[in-house]
DNA sequence: TTTTTTAAATGATAAATATCATTTTAAGCC
DNA sequence: GGCTTAAAATGATATTTATCATTTAAAAAA
């Protein structure tokens, strides 16, 4: 089963993680202490009030982040791709878990323990620098949401979506793009009802904006959709 | 001028800032370095879009956090109090001000230049453990909102905003909290409508939780205020 | 103090969104 | 492929929140 997990000094996804700064024999110390877990589609990786043990790198799959709200609401907060880091948050201010990790799909990720990853971002500035960067960005991600929940209505927080899914998963390049995702998940992530998040969802259908079949949304025109998401701007 | 700004080494702010750390050399370098500046009400210290030079250290008075949102609408993300930093995820991300900071009454602040404060944290490594704390503290509030604002009613928001107000600015241990605050900051806080606020502080004003004179608002049962903010929680 | 200005408060109404019920479509299974 | 189940889509209606108009009260200015 090991053998199905990169090696950090190979993988793929370190490129624009924070493990870029690694040293050679830093990347051979974590890759030797590492544990890697295949996550089916609905588990956890993490959950929000538990405590942190390390730090999650996401090798294969997407997953969401979300917090339980009022009437236990589930809020998709950020969406993680092969790549990303999770659970650092928690570790950093020495808190429990504000929200969960869940596989929206069969998900590989490599567990880093807090002791590993302590040493690293103490002996080495440049990665601990990168970890101020990468918090700064998600808070400054974070703040925009809230200005766009507060101020936007729905129609364009769903455009904004939309693009937002594109932007995470998407390849730079392609024109269309499409994602699999529940209207359950996708109103969740607007912070609407279901039923609102798909009937706009269907009049951006016969707009041609979009298509959809089953869950699977297809973006077809991605300028119009950015037009839509700042409408009112 | 210059006199009625404190000396960092002996800065009442200091005790839990980032400063907290700070060798007395550090200090009494940072302190010689810094430019002070007193703002008048309604001022802005920083703006949105700008480019940061540096960080600013608040020593007096209340600055609330904004952003713009849809229609030219202010959504505020949160406040500062004496002693609080401002405009460093600006620097340690190398973007722009996404939000501005604006003065709510007269208040005093200390600019720390980039240089300086890159410095600090480069060769300290404590500083920059605590500007991580910093930034994922703010980040596990910014996400505590985005999912209040998703899935909360105004009522909840508003008794929530107040006790906000008061966690930030009020005294520990003393039973009523008065703050003033505009209706209009007051809706853009909790990211409704100028009146739609009002008319729920009218009833919380006839439960007798809160009372008002002008823009003054006196919580005076914050356990009730607690309760009706996680009504249905 | 009186006047003037600005902000808070209230009322009436419109618009946006949520909820509940039902139908349609797609996905999983034998 | 037909059967079964789950999710998407649509419809009718209720609720929440926003907007516009007006009154009242509190600051600021004269």
């Amino acid at each position: 089963m090991k053998s199905t997990f990169p090696e950090c000094q190979s993988c793929s996804c370190r490129k624009d993680s924070i493990f870029s700064h690694c040293a050679l024999e830093e990347l051979e110390s974590l890759s030797s202490n590492k544990s890697c877990t295949i996550y089916k589609r609905g588990q956890a990786i993490f959950q929000e009030g538990n405590k942190p043990f390390g730090i999650y790198c996401l090798t294969e799959g997407k997953v969401k982040i979300t917090k339980i709200g009022s009437e236990g609401k589930e809020q998709i907060i950020r969406f993680a791709k092969p790549g990303d880091t999770m659970g650092y948050r928690a570790l950093l201010s020495d808190t429990r878990y504000s929200a969960s990790a869940i596989a929206l799909e069969e998900c590989k990720a490599c567990f880093i323990s807090s002791n590993d990853f302590n040493q690293l971002i103490a002996q080495n500035y440049l990665i601990a620098k990168d970890m101020m960067r990468m918090l700064s960005n998600a808070l400054a991600d974070a703040e925009v949401s809230i200005a766009h929940l507060a101020t936007k209505p729905v129609r364009e927080r769903i455009a904004e979506a939309l693009l937002l899914l594109k932007k995470v998963y998407g390849e730079t390049g392609d024109k269309e793009f499409s994602i699999s995702l529940t209207r359950e998940d996708l109103s969740s992530l607007v912070g609407t009802a279901k039923e609102t998040a798909i009937r706009f969802l269907s009049e951006l259908k016969e707009e041609g904006v979009i298509s959809t079949h089953g869950s699977t949304i297809t973006i077809l025109d991605s300028a119009k959709l950015t037009k839509i998401s700042q409408m009112y701007d």
